[in-house]
DNA sequence: CCAACCAGATTGGCCTTACCAATTTGGTAG
DNA sequence: CTACCAAATTGGTAAGGCCAATCTGGTTGG
């Protein structure tokens, strides 16, 4: 973790506790500067990242202002917040885990229309690669990730790629917990390949009720996380 | 336009001018300070707001590196373009408004299912306001805007909703330009209106189905865009 | 003679400090 | 109430020091 990341990890925080509401202004650039103890080129760094994700607004020779975040925020806002270590709220999990679902669902029925033998090979590339990762034991979460990006990019539209890429980016650690578990690369490699052959078939029913069956999995696993969470809090 | 924004419009053409691959090397940072007349501290902000789209990737004591932008850089990287009055290639059009209807029909359907008061009271309070705004002759882009973003609050998934506003914000001028025909507002209101009553009916099929309709004339307008945009280049 | 290794220079990002310019803002005087 | 002025604040520049990685060339040991 890096000065200039862990700069922003420190100002989430001190934004959200200092209970700002959206438009208020923060303190000047070099009050900030000097309250975190950087320089301003490091803490204008920080505040212009924040200024893309939409989280605050800076406008000229006035200040820096709080935008409303949870509504007008960049998703990739809650993908910086994973990589800096802090936890999704109970809400911000169902809301992934629902919008995850819909977008795969349908990604892979554009991909069991449009697939080519290109995807297929990429797809089958990635499949191998799984099941070398899983004979040495090792943690599946890459591979896993590689083939349900692989399945999107066949539905042949980029930008969706990007949205559903950002998904993972934003689960990435958690995934590497979930296949530490070592039962569930089998199971999850057979249900890859079983989606697979629906691609293959080029059956989009097949192939979305496959993915459907999949992710009831990894959706049953976020949910007892919340579970064990809301207790121990 | 500020200068910051116009550093990375400049920096964009820059690199895709170069033809660099994914993984080469920029020039070094005082470089390219120098080549664009600005100082390394600017550059830096710059820098940093392309690394948090995963345009590129800076290593430690190494250099700025080029990602793979297409496949893994974030949806407001595109969205950053627009602004920049760089316009989206057809094929990203076309990827753009097949997401949209993805997204939005889905968000319709959920918005059937589970709308309560508030929600029904802040979309009629829109429509109230796009109908001022029609009979005041007006441009309705912003309350079209918020009709829609309000649909998808209703839907009750905030994930899902700074998704669909990196669609709004990315379509913002053209949308203006659509309006700019007043002939459109009114039907648009009316087809509003229409998906309004059957969220009050609680009716996810209805209201799907009118979202379908009533995106299809936007849709076919992006259609024509292209076909005029191939004839003239 | 050759290969391995070690030390120093170079490169390049990271951060700080100091300074000036331009603009907004708020108060004040007329 | 208007015009103006001064303070506050951001925007941007320049120069320099620090640290880590990498390259290079010479030296040393086999």
């Amino acid at each position: 973790m890096d000065e200039r990341t862990s700069l922003i990890g420190r100002l989430l925080p001190f934004i959200a506790h200092r209970r700002l509401e959206p438009g208020d202004r923060l303190p000047s650039e070099r009050e900030l500067a000097e309250r975190f103890g950087v320089s301003r080129g490091a803490l204008r760094e920080a505040i212009a990242v924040l200024e893309t994700l939409r989280m605050v607004e800076r406008r000229p020779n006035s200040g820096i202002y709080l935008r409303a975040v949870d509504k007008q925020g960049s998703l990739d806002a809650i993908v910086l917040q994973a990589e800096l270590g802090i936890p999704l709220t109970e809400t911000e999990v169902r809301e992934v885990v629902e919008l995850r679902r819909i977008l795969e669902l349908q990604a892979v029925r554009l991909a069991a229309e449009r697939r080519d033998a290109a995807d297929l090979a990429r797809i089958d590339q990635v499949l191998a690669e799984s099941a070398r990762v899983i004979g040495a034991g090792e943690n599946l979460a890459d591979q896993d990730a590689a083939f349900h990006l692989a399945v999107v990019e066949a539905a042949g539209n980029h930008v969706f790629l990007r949205v559903v890429n950002s998904f993972y980016l934003l689960s990435r650690t958690r995934r590497r917990h979930y296949f530490a578990d070592g039962q569930r690369a089998p199971l999850s490699h057979a249900q890859h390949v079983a989606l697979r052959d629906a691609l293959v078939a080029r059956d989009p029913d097949r192939a979305e009720a496959a993915m459907g069956g999949h992710l009831r999995g990894v959706e049953s696993y976020w949910m007892e996380l919340l579970q064990r969470r809301s207790r121990t809090d």
